[in-house]
DNA sequence: CCTTAGCACTCCTAAGCGCCGAGTGCTAAC
DNA sequence: GTTAGCACTCGGCGCTTAGGAGTGCTAAGG
């Protein structure tokens, strides 16, 4: 069931139309606008047409047309083409990493998410790159005092955690050594997923021939791993939702909100997204989860290395400006990727 | 201008009244209260006698009294009395610290500021503890790989800081060794705001005599030193105020939203009232803040072995169970007083 | 003299009603 | 196939009205 060229036009100037004003179109705003050319009546038996086809709706009998999640999704794949930025947003974009590289790769992120929401004037979130797939280059433990010691690990792809531990008292700084050099030596280039408990286990059952002391390290080198399976999730402009009158109800607002405050759903929701795709859009109930089945979720994969690290994207209305959205977006991942990777 | 017994009785009952159901508060409803024993007319009288006093108001001509904020201000002084906690409070607040000793300092403050907002449904904040008034206790630097190194730099409140350096290549281990060690005992037992830039310079011009290799690492501590001078804000439970009918308003939620996303200002707030006293209760326009003289903002500083270290707080609607939430605040910083505090 | 019952009055709120205008679908003419 | 014309629909807005909660005042009672 193919669109004819003028039904094309027509769907195109109604979502357009419905992006900036919000509001229903009627088929006089349609025939006024560049490039259709015909009388309000011809507009409203083509637009009776593509309602019947499902590409458009009518909230009552007396209004003009919405484009329905279809309509949306016919105009993201054939009509909107290549969105452009304006200088500002270029320049926005580019500016959020002047003297990135120094900076450690969740700053990053952090800001990242920032730029993102304040230049769309949407909610952005951004998945923190994922610790466990990152793989060990080396661990430290540094004696805080004669009880505690600072577990420090870092991976190659810049992650950097550390953690108090309480040090057994009889251990000598000699033997802390060699134990350390050890694990480095052992864990040296696996990903922190390959560090199982297993593993664990056999490393300790191996060094316990030569020293019985370090339990208590172990339990909390696993633990300290097990915390960090799952990837934060940075959010940002969490009140522009608040500008769009989608959300004019308290109720709403309050849904969404709450939605935002539960890091592991939203990063269930960009996991389910994660792809080597360009750019993935989720349009209202294309999306998985119920909450957000009124909302459309754009997002796109981030690498470190051409290695997929983790996803950024924006979340609104169905009803937002995907052309110029997406190429923001595709402008920000490209900026991500190359401040993120070291060759 | 004392109030006598009787309109102290009538002025706790309406503000009493008013905090549970957010409604003005009528004559009749006062006289039905326990321990009044007068008719409405009786009532009637009394309170059109508080309110030309300054301690009542009323939204029209024919609906209930409300307490101004005078009236608020007179019930926390003199009406309410302590609260008590019920057992499932005292749990939640006890729980929290279940096994925290191990963590680090910014863990305990983030979870302290989840379990104050669930207990009392309002809006919570804590400002961290202040890094640049904690005592350097050692530093260390961790060659990542040829070209970088980690600082790490660990104070005896139990803060630790780390970031990426890119080290002179000409520099041997030894050499880096030496440095740091003699930074170590330079720095030791000062707090970060004493190490200033005149005092690294002076270190730096003493190094210079033996190695002049250094300068980047210098810069960058510094760097990092300056950037921590902010302390960070932790916020929780933000979208409670969403269920607080005094925020039916997209306006005035958007109004408070966007206030809890400026983390300085908020520090501004909670700096301003930090002091030794037990707890502050700032209503409405004695907060110097203009964005939030229609709210209410209870704080109290934690210590870490007696010295404070920064302030916890909740703010909300004029509008609360001041009593209860009092109390709340009071048992979790003395929870996190003692979870924090190492002696 | 303090307290209380009674009553007129105020003013907010919600519901009902009619008007207006935007927009439609249909028909008939071009 | 396109378009002008027209009757029709329906939501939104402003107006009016009824109801009710609560007040302040007055006058009677302990």
């Amino acid at each position: 069931m193919k669109l004819s060229e003028r039904k094309k036009r027509i769907l195109h100037a109604v979502v357009a139309n419905h992006i900036q004003t919000a509001e229903p179109v009627g088929s006089r705003t349609v025939a006024r606008a560049d490039g259709i050319g015909l009388s309000s009546a011809t507009i409203r038996n083509e637009m009776a047409d593509l309602e019947e086809m499902g590409y458009l709706a009518q909230p009552h009998t007396s209004a003009g047309r919405i484009p329905s999640q279809k309509g949306y999704r016919y105009y993201v794949d054939y009509l909107m083409g290549d969105g452009r930025l304006t200088v500002e947003d270029e320049l926005s974009i580019s500016r959020f990493l002047s003297d990135e590289k120094m900076r450690e790769i969740e700053q990053i992120i952090a800001n990242a998410v920032k730029v993102l929401s304040s230049v769309t004037n949407q909610t952005s979130l951004i998945m923190g790159p994922q610790f466990q797939k990152s793989t060990f280059q080396q661990m430290r433990i540094l004696p805080l005092d004669e009880k505690r010691g600072l577990v420090v690990l870092i991976t190659h792809s810049g992650f950097i955690k550390n953690k108090v531990i309480e040090l057994d008292q009889n251990l000598s700084p000699a033997e802390l050594h060699q134990v350390v050099s050890y694990l480095n030596q052992k864990l040296y280039g696996l990903t922190i997923d390959q560090v199982t408990t297993s593993l664990i286990n056999e490393l300790k059952r191996d060094l316990f021939r030569r020293l019985e002391i370090l339990e208590q390290a172990f339990v909390l080198l696993e633990e300290s791993l097990r915390e960090e399976r799952q990837a934060r999730v940075f959010l940002g402009g969490t009140t522009n939702i608040l500008t769009q009158p989608e959300f004019r109800s308290v109720k709403k607002i309050h849904q969404m909100l709450s939605l935002f405050e539960r890091e592991s759903l939203l990063f269930e929701i960009l996991e389910q997204n994660l792809t080597e795709d360009d750019v993935v859009v989720r349009i209202g109930t294309e999306n998985e989860h119920e909450d957000i089945q009124e909302c459309t979720l754009i997002t796109a994969a981030y690498k470190i290395n051409r290695r997929i690290l983790g996803s950024v994207g924006i979340i609104g209305p169905t009803r937002m400006d995907y052309q110029w959205i997406i190429a923001v977006l595709r402008r920000l991942v490209e900026q991500l990727n190359r401040t993120l990777s070291t060759d």
